[in-house]
DNA sequence: AAAATATGGTTTATTTTATAAACTACTTTA
DNA sequence: TAAAGTAGTTTATAAAATAAACCATATTTT
């Protein structure tokens, strides 16, 4: 009856993270710091865990002489991100079945 | 941007438990834990945080000579749910603001 | 030109959670 | 009466989330 929620989404961080990146083009590090109100630390772990799993592609450069990192979803994240939302409407929409 | 998600609710288990709770009356650990698929451990660690939440009542009494544990919702559950889903809305509905 | 401060992160350590395994207490059946 | 079943609880382990500390380089201040 209940589907498994993705354990990589299931984290309201991750979930904040890969909503935002569902609606841009792409986003720098310190605008998904700022959106998200996380620390650069949780942040920086949990973009890597998004990487592992093939969630988002990051890009680290350089602009004028700082580092930069541009984070990116890819197609397997948003259907990781379409697929949780399905799943976890069973789980709040309580009058289904 | 993104509020705060309820760390009692934002877990799989203990969302499926609130989620079954709310459509019904009252529910056994037996009902709970068939259709939830847990284990009877991890189901009675999750019951006795929404309860230490007040978040259900739990009811424990004998039938057939057996135990018998009933859990019912509270207001105060209903409530927390009710919020919890508002605020998830934020996230998985991406073109909000 | 040092020293101090800022930028943009990463790594490590700590705390919190989730989960499974082991156990308890009692009941029923063979 | 010994074995197996019921209905859970408690304890131990694994995994996650988070914060604190750190790193490398750049810029600013004195």
């Amino acid at each position: 009856m209940f589907k498994e929620l993705d354990p990589i989404l299931h984290s309201q961080l991750r979930l904040a993270i890969v909503s935002l990146l569902i609606t841009v083009e792409e986003a720098e590090f310190n605008f998904l710091k700022e959106k998200t109100g996380a620390t650069s630390g949780n942040l920086s772990v949990q973009l890597d865990k998004l990487k592992n799993e093939g969630y988002i592609e990051v890009n680290k450069s350089f602009r004028n002489n700082y580092p930069l990192t541009v984070c990116k979803i890819t197609p397997k994240g948003i259907a990781a991100f379409e697929s949780y939302v399905e799943r976890l409407k069973q789980y709040i929409n309580p009058k289904s079945e």
